[in-house]
DNA sequence: CTATAATCGAGACGGTACGTCCAGTCTTCGG
DNA sequence: CCGAAGACTGGACGTACCGTCTCGATTATAG
């Protein structure tokens, strides 16, 4: 869905990308996932349906593109120790968690396995990502030595990440605040990782 | 949705119950649940579409009765060891999850979430009977002097339960067997509580 | 159901109009009033439903338009005498009548019955006319000197029109021929109203 | 929907049959043809549908029983000429025509004409019967001098009932009350037969 | 300065599913 | 067997929404 006009032609007006983005959001939170149509985001963004499905192939890629634009992960910085890089991990996952409302991102995963060419882009987009951030990070702490060898990522990425998405998306409405929690989650990970605990 | 019949009038066809789940199981392994529709099951159970209407109010409501019917978790026999119960019960968690296809759980969490009646339900079938189990898990641990002081139930909940979520509905296609993870997991979780990390 | 249409958007497909009512046609014929479906009428048009409803509000509308689509009666031209006009319209309505079966004629009448606004339509656009038709009949009559003063048209309508509605929906299945019974009726009529009988 | 029941088991309940026949015209004045259903009638009668059926075979059938019970024509007692003869037959139609309300004898003309067996029942129910009427009071005009030969039945008939009906049936809202028209129905035929007007 | 081409809002299009409503039949219990 | 109650199949109804297409009007670049 980009890299399409050379010359020729009317330019695409860059403002109806943002409008359309922006009532997709706003009626996400109105209406929840399941209550979100096209017609109303047009109507809302005051652009014609037209102008959207240039824009995006379906439904479910206007959502994806206008709830996780910019969720682009980057290695945290070098903390110096990996309990405080893990730290720094969960900590950016739960807040970006907390953007949209629970209903939305169960639709959009809903949506994304059932749709091949969707989880594809979910896969590379935020998957993959979170899976170098932490090779990136247990690197780190091999080279310094605080572990003997590097775990398996994937293992570490389930047990750091599975939590969070487990409290914030099913749980959901514990009273506790986030914070403290995803303190315990990546303490909890750290000294497994740093016992051996945590080999498989 | 149930308990509402005194005597006079015809009773209801139990059969048609079963045939009703039973296609709506069949069709999700086949069509996928976005592909599911209501006339499909009708014709599959052969079966009116009424008499799925009465028992159901939505599509949803049906295929909720029909793939966790009978997913009542009890608390697994006392193994001796906190470690022993904890590894029981990511294993049944994980064998439970592994018998509907990712997308259909997806599907189902993300109907779950948009409607409350059915959020309701789903929280107190599932999530707290999870919590009763891991309650009850915990306090034989205090009891055999395993554990000084209970922990809090829903960090340990998130804690037992995120991973294996995360790892069979979000990651998906991992090549490793699931049942090493689990013993990973159960493992982690058993000793940061013997050690006391996992305390908010 | 009209005139409703300023710039803007994609303008209706006129061919539709007439599939439409084409295919209701085909199928009233087919299988009768009683077995029209609304579904079958959009399959046989090659047109979706709701290009349909967004031109009748109910399948009732949809077969008004389609049965009496161009049912304008106009007044016969002047034959030259009360005789030769009245014995032209029970001719033409009697042919008009005899181009749907009864059962749709029937079918239809009920249903105007039982919905006020079709009702209204169908008192506008045909018995009104009906009404303007015999009324000029009559004023000619006067004119010609053949009549002292204008019967009631109220009477003459239903004493006209009645006859041959009775027999066309009523009696259905007389061996006679159409033709000499309109003569009948348009004959009893004059010499009724040339002597002065039909007075109120 | 008769003649069915000799000794054996419990004898059906006669105060039924007028249970359901009320009923049903209650709710046809309540909620007009279109709106009746067989269950509003069973409920309103205090009656089971089974109760229904094994007295109706269809709901149409229950209808005309209810509405049209009675109507069964007796050639009027002879006036003494064919004048009042035929004015007696014009008053009884109309009243009788009067009784049920137009979209309910609509309905059930519809239905009539959609149902070959309904269809047949009517007409030697009420068609055939009116014919005898009217042939026996030609047969007393032919006696008595007044008329030379017989005239055709049929044509008389749609002659003597068409206005009737159509003034009841279509025009409907016609101001002038109905005992003047029928006056003027009855004086117009009988010119017409005495005159030899209305010989085919 | 005109022609070409892609854009825009608006809204109609085919298709598909939903959940509702009845008709007519069947099944239970009790009388 | 009759009766009330009510579940059953079957099938149409009218609504909603998706993704596509068409219209007339705009707005750029290319010639």
């Amino acid at each position: 869905m980009s890299e399409h006009r050379q010359p020729g032609g009317r330019p695409r007006d860059g403002r109806i990308d943002g409008a359309i983005a922006q009532a997709t959001r706003e009626l996400l939170a109105e209406r929840g996932y399941a209550g979100l149509t096209v017609d109303a985001v047009a109507a809302r963004a005051g652009v014609g349906k037209a102008a959207i499905y240039r824009r995006h192939a379906t439904k479910q890629e206007m959502i994806f593109a206008a709830t996780v634009h910019d969720m682009q992960e980057q290695p945290p910085p070098d903390s110096g120790s990996l309990r405080g890089d893990l730290a720094a991990i969960t900590r950016t996952i739960a807040s970006q968690l907390s953007t949209a409302p629970p209903d939305v991102l169960h639709g959009l995963l809903s949506d994304i396995h059932a749709d091949t060419a969707l989880g594809d882009r979910f896969t590379s987009t935020f998957l993959e990502r979170e899976r170098l951030v932490i090779t990136e990070v247990l690197h780190r702490a091999v080279a310094r030595g605080e572990l003997a060898e590097r775990p398996d990522t994937g293992v570490v990425h389930a047990l750091l990440l599975g939590p969070i998405f487990y409290r914030l998306l099913i749980l959901v409405d514990d009273g506790e605040p986030i914070g403290d929690f995803t303190a315990v989650v990546s303490e909890t990970v750290t000294a497994a990782l740093l016992s051996g605990t945590a080999r498989p």
